[in-house]
RNA sequence: GGAGAGGUGGCCGAGUGGUCGAAGGCAACGGUUUGCUAAACCGUCGUAGGUUAACGCCUACCGAGGGUUCGAAUCCCUCCCUCUCCGCCA
């Protein structure tokens, strides 16, 4: 018999309901509480029926192999309870299997439950800073908006991308190319040998139960390319690839925490955002991240959440560039997240902080659903805490490079950290 | 895509239609012995679900799903995956 798959734990819901319920808060408005409860329930007396019948069964079974290696007749009694038994059997598993594919489509509806620390809202304005680090930078002319920039310069051409593949794709040329593939190689090299992460290429398709482990199915489907020929799903992140490494794995103790970094492409089909950021690198059905997963002891999660948001900062302050860092409120969260830093990087064309980076801790969520444990020293196998956080957004990490270090005949002089990386190009002109 | 082989516990590796949840070995853990290590010896050593205050007990699982049978890891069918050879290809 199959576990029931759950993101949020079905004994926490059985033994303490209320305070489940009001801890999701706003998150569990949805949930049918009382047909969770009801299917629970009819799904352990099924379950606790078919097993003591099996258990007779069983016992019966052992018996006719006993007499049949005796050489005793057949004993009619026995043989017509073990069918009936086998009949009273299959009725029951019968009702079991609805049972149990009805109460886990609800638990996979139910979001992660958000971390006592996380402040209640239901949208971004309850969202709380942190800090902001460096100052909008002080230009003598007005801030041209990155696409102009770099149609100027030729490094950005949106129009040909949309005639081969529609909108919300670019092509970047020569020193675009050149400046995406920079950021791409510095960050990489920043978080595995100053940060301690291992660098993986990881599948940029992923199965549908890759998907529903880190939670992006089933309830964002829509969200999602799909390759129908062979039921496979581009990854929108590399969080679903990286965490489904360790899927149905149970990890040493010794092993953790594990630390993974990873450059890969980025397919969103950006349904619903019809009409927002239509222009630019912004929001594009494809893009680059570089991505950071870590798996730890549930005790340790926090400290890593915070670790790894620090792991993000540094990009952006070797970079240069001004962000300021807020914790979300339970509204503005992800389905999975326990708890969510945003880390938002000024644009200067647009005078405003966009989110360049997302940290959170999905604590055992992921975990539970991908049934990835690990082995304590001393007791049971337990699951273990997910967090991921991008490190950063490429393509607008360029949009703030871009926008930031324009001068005023249109070049953009490239950050001192990324010089290397651009064969010590020093600045990105017209030619 | 064509032909063949195979999928058993952390690993290796037996296995027969009926006390097989599965021999044996390795690894691991605990202990005895030991100046230390090693060796040797003894013991423990899969996952999940149900039940119990707890010790424990019960059930399921030998790639997945069906079927044959009173009974299946063992026989049959379908699917998935891996490996080898051929073809094709970056």
């Amino acid at each position: 018999m199959k576990c029931a798959l759950s993101m949020i734990d079905i004994r926490a819901i059985r033994e303490s309901e209320d305070e489940v319920r009001q801890r999701l808060g706003d998150r569990g408005q949805e949930v049918n509480w009382d047909r969770v409860r009801e299917l629970d329930a009819t799904r352990r007396d099924l379950v606790t029926r078919v097993e003591e019948r099996r258990h007779r069964r069983k016992t019966l079974l052992g018996e006719i192999g006993i007499q049949k290696r005796a050489g005793s007749p057949d004993n009619p009694e026995i043989l017509r309870e073990v069918e009936e038994l086998a009949d009273q059997i299959k009725h029951d598993e019968a009702g079991i299997t609805p049972t149990e594919d009805e109460l886990n489509d609800l638990l996979l509806q139910i979001p992660n439950i958000p971390h006592e620390t996380v402040p209640v809202g239901v949208d971004e304005t309850s969202n709380i800073e942190c800090r902001r680090w460096g100052t909008v930078p002080e230009l003598t002319f007005s801030p041209e908006p990155h696409v102009e920039l770099g149609e100027s310069l030729d490094i950005l051409d949106f129009k040909r991308a949309a005639r081969m593949a529609g909108s919300r794709f670019v092509v970047y040329k020569g020193d675009g190319a050149r400046l995406e593939r920079a950021l791409i190689n510095f960050m990489l090299d920043l978080h595995t040998q100053q940060h301690g992460y291992t660098e993986v290429i990881p599948p940029y398709l992923v199965n549908r139960a890759g998907m529903t482990g880190t939670g992006q199915l089933p309830k964002f489907e829509h969200d999602l390319f799909h390759i129908p020929s062979d039921d496979l799903f581009l990854i929108p992140t590399a969080e679903v690839s990286i965490t489904n490494i360790h899927r149905e794995e149970i990890l040493g103790e010794s092993a953790l925490p594990l630390r993974y970094v990873a450059n890969t492409p980025c397919f969103r089909r950006e349904a619903g955002s019809y009409g927002k950021d239509t222009r630019g690198l912004i929001r594009q059905h494809q893009f680059n991240k570089v991505e950071l997963v870590s798996f730890t002891k549930p005790e340790e999660s926090y400290d890593e959440l915070e670790r790894l948001l620090t792991d993000v900062e540094t990009v952006l302050q070797q970079l240069g560039l001004h962000y300021r860092v807020a914790t979300l409120c339970s509204g503005d969260m992800g389905f999975a997240a326990a708890k969510t830093y945003d880390v938002e990087v000024w644009m200067p064309a647009q005078g405003v902080f966009r989110e360049i980076s997302s940290c959170s801790n999905f604590e055992a969520f992921q975990a539970r659903r991908a049934r990835i444990k690990f082995r304590p020293a001393d007791g049971k196998t337990e699951f273990v805490h997910t967090l991921n956080g991008s490190g950063l957004a490429i393509g607008r990490t360029v949009v703030a490079i871009l926008e930031t270090f324009q001068q005023e005949d249109g070049s953009v002089l490239i950050p001192e950290v990324l010089k290397p990386y651009m064969g010590g190009l020093d600045k990105i002109e017209k030619h």
